[in-house]
DNA sequence: CAGTGGTCTAGACCACGCG
DNA sequence: GCGTGGTCTAGACCACTGC
């Protein structure tokens, strides 16, 4: 049946083979993948080839393998959605998790800010900062998310801020309680970039892996930062969604199309 | 020299010195490695070992190799960046690109929207749309984006949006001029995802390179939607950049810290 | 042509998880 | 112990590129 009439490399053929028997429901998430050797016999091939197959399928992230027990196919769900509308259409509401998420304060405490987190804060990177970081799991009680809110030592060192436990409010409108100031604006930047080793540990992530990389800087209206936070999430698993007005302003041409 | 002390495999280290030798810019982007046979003398092991160890940088993103030339450290350039507040903050400034790019309109033409496409504009997957096709290319006239605009037939069939040309303005003006309705409300939806095929070709990425997939849909003061576009972008060359105000509601407590 | 990476083999032995 | 995947070998031959 390999009738396919193109002339692949006889290991590209075995994964397309596979790739189809996980594309129809064949083979369903979470179902063993017959051993090497068989697959080896099946195919009337060497093992290593039939390897060299599946390491093409691990970097589609189609399958896993498991030492001493198998290799199988991987669960594909971006369950997870996020809208990141953090200060509510009525600020106040919390619209940012439309999923309710276990929500776990790893550690608090007075730390250097890292180089990107610095730049943010307008401080020159190593500057001492308080850093509150979180962990999210979801229903299932698998993590999610990383984060960690940044706040100027002026703002929250001494504070309850300082503690390590979850506050009974949105952290803006702590902040904004403690010194009176108002956050009025906001800069998010978004990147998807590899995980590092110690995220693919945490998130029990396979090589190559993606993560999405929120850094979000709320200013007050004197542009002085009062806090910049970030999220991660493994890229497979996350939606961001956003809602804006778009203003009603006057005229103006422009010579670009989008 | 090899006292790292832990017990590692073999194509472990390998890659570690050669991964090693990247980051310290000994092996600057777009250095050929030495041959395999080289490395494999060098470290006292065979050809396939030394395969194994590139397979992992390759994976990594850190190599790219070309067949009968040789292998090569991959220039990581994050350089093009993107703010998506495309409606200016005096609408009519075109704010969406910060880089100057080359832009051009692949094709235009009416066809069945995607699935995805069609959810956003409220209409059956299948619907016929008109859909504008561009592709931006950089300062070297490297393919940086793809993306592509859809258009109800009510609003653009038999109009100059079905002529495969830039259109001299904004595109969201030219809906509002030719229609007399205006674009009151944005959803962005942000997405990391893996490359299908024909973006991976197009874009020239490796096996299980992740793109950034951006759907955004207007909506005129009815809720009614006027446009959807898309925007792909290999994820490893953008950086998303957006600047907000927060609004200055009235209270109202919440039970979570984020 | 020589040199490169790409494909493939037929084994060996080890490490892991389970019964 | 047994079966699994993980590591490693020492080759062979092919395909591509550049000279």
């Amino acid at each position: 049946m390999n009738e396919t009439g193109a002339r692949l490399p006889k290991y590209h053929r075995i994964a397309d083979a596979l790739r189809e028997q996980i594309r129809t429901g064949r083979l369903a998430p979470g179902d063993r993948l017959p051993a090497e050797t068989a697959i080896a016999a099946t195919h009337h091939t060497s093992v290593p080839t039939v390897r060299q197959a599946m390491s093409v399928l691990r970097a589609e992230g189609l399958i896993e393998s498991r030492h001493g027990i198998g290799t199988f196919v991987r669960a594909t769900h971006r369950l997870q959605r996020r809208s990141r509308n953090r200060y509510g259409e009525a600020r106040g509401r919390d619209g940012l998790l439309t999923n309710t998420l276990r929500h776990e304060i790893a550690s608090v405490g007075i730390e250097p800010a890292p180089e990107q987190i610095a730049d943010c804060l307008n401080v020159e990177a190593g500057t001492e900062v308080v850093a509150r970081h979180r962990r999210l799991y979801d229903e299932e009680d698998r993590l999610t998310e990383i984060g960690a809110s940044y706040l100027p030592k002026d703002i929250a060192a001494g504070t309850y801020l300082e503690e390590p436990t979850v506050v009974p409010k949105a952290l803006f409108r702590c902040v904004e309680d403690l010194t009176g100031r108002r956050y009025t604006d906001a800069r998010d930047q978004v990147t998807a970039r590899r995980a590092t080793d110690a995220e693919a540990d945490r998130f029990g992530l396979p090589l190559g892996a993606y993560v999405l990389h929120l850094i979000h800087t709320a200013t007050d209206e004197n542009g002085d930062v009062l806090e910049v936070s970030e999220s991660i999430w493994p890229a497979d698993n996350v939606i961001f969604v956003d809602h804006y007005p778009i203003p009603a302003g006057p005229t103006g041409e422009t010579g670009s199309e989008i």
